[in-house]
DNA sequence: GCTGCGTCTTGGTATAGACCACTCACTAGA
DNA sequence: TCTAGTGAGTGGTCTATACCAAGACGCAGC
């Protein structure tokens, strides 16, 4: 760790929709959830403001999760976030955990070559079949993340026919090919929302959200699959218990 | 886990934009990092739309991590993300392991009231006081967070102090009070960068970050620190390593 | 050679407005 | 009584434009 050094730090121009940001955010702590607030035209006149930038500081807590728009009929206060352990439990367990139903729609099963990263990734050969699980991901029946898993198709053979029937991939490992996720290496980034993801989450395009990316391995230290899943940045939580590691040094 | 149930999913309108901001993606790729892409203007006439709506694109991809716009200059292809790991090791220590050389530059440290809130995040008294110390993080000598972390005045008299001769709060408490980090409780967020928070971080007003809040627990299991910091989105990526808990019963 | 000052090019911010799409309430007609 | 149509009000998208701010560069003056 060094120690504090000079850092010369730009001047902070505020723009000009952050005063009437600050405005709506007090107004959501005044009202209460499904409370509306002014219309935009109505907003930008008494402001003195465009539209475009009212539009702006209305979009700011749309993404931090505060407000939510229905076209057509106005903008009103949102709920609060969910949360989502970053333990090695699965979506239903995580949910059930906090009284929230989870649900899960089948989106799409397919069959694609691994192709070299994929390949690395599931420690596949590269011309050799994955099978591709999109699912949508419900709380409460509230669209809340999209789901991709990428398994091995000689691993699991009949995998596609035996999830006919559910839509839970870990019961179908566990009671079929006797495989259970035993650790887990997993990433969380932010992105941006595109067109499809949008429409299956119910937000705008070009929202924020957490892109998490999981290599799942299996008590032997193989890995069995690869998951991409988008969610919601504006309703998510992620929480992690942390504990530290045997040999740390903990110095920062 | 519910089966797969049918849900209305709205038609995909794709924005103007989007196409364009494929193209831009698709040309970062063709280009080494720190190469500049066509200028707006120019961007707008060749693809008939205003430099409104080149703007959003470029705007997508700058919060992604694939271009950085410097006023007055241009625009260019930007380097590729950082990964923080999700251990309960230290920033230091996080970075030092990747080959990065981490820093630390001292913003302010302050006393104030613990409030109802830090209060029971400290398991002190509301009226007691409690030490603020702001610190921005830096890899390679370039911002990488904000973090602002809050200890008890009564646990660590003197903190202060022993603040001015090294930047690095654990090693102090460590050596000076004999308090190393055994657990954390921490959650990871989306948020927009407030004004103050784009100049420390040299990015964006508006633009995505990942709000890290974190308690930290002593041997004890005594709360002895809050932590709320907040990370570029555009170049970092968090990391967990995850293993399964004992008690878990895998099903979805 | 050096310095300083325009000027051009670049991105940064904000405006006004047109038009589309969705919701809802009301009304005229069957 | 019910239904279909219509219009007002809302958010959604995109355009055109003006002006500000920062960097690059060349030229005039020293």
């Amino acid at each position: 760790m060094s120690a504090a050094q000079p850092l010369p730090i730009n001047a902070t121009r505020e723009p000009k929709f952050y005063p009437l940001k600050r405005y709506l955010e007090e107004l959501t702590l005044t009202l209460p959830t499904g409370a509306p607030i002014p219309p935009e035209r109505l907003l930008a006149t008494d402001f003195a403001t465009s539209r475009t930038t009212v539009r702006q500081a209305v979009h700011a807590l749309i993404v931090e999760g505060r407000l939510e728009r229905i076209h057509g009929k106005g903008t009103f206060v949102a709920r609060p976030k969910m949360a989502q352990p970053l333990t090695l439990t699965s979506y239903t367990e995580d949910m059930r955990a906090r009284g929230i139903e989870p649900s899960s729609v089948m989106l799409s099963i397919e069959t694609i070559d691994a192709g070299d990263d994929l390949a690395s990734r599931l420690n596949i050969d590269s011309d050799s079949a994955v099978i591709v699980i999109e699912r949508l991901r419900l709380a409460n029946g509230e669209p809340m993340a999209v789901e991709r898993s990428h398994v091995a198709q000689q691993r699991f053979p009949g995998l596609t026919t035996h999830l006919q029937a559910t839509a839970s991939l870990y019961a179908v490992l566990r009671d079929a090919y006797s495989v259970t996720p035993a650790s887990a290496e997993q990433t969380i980034e932010t992105s941006l929302a595109t067109p499809v993801e949008a429409a299956l989450l119910g937000i705008d395009t070009g929202v924020p959200v957490m892109l998490l990316s999981r290599n799942t391995f299996d008590e032997l230290g193989q890995p069995f699959e690869w998951v991409r899943a988008v969610y919601r940045g504006d309703r998510y939580t992620f929480v992690a218990h942390l504990t530290r590691p045997a040999n740390a040094t903990l110095r920062g």
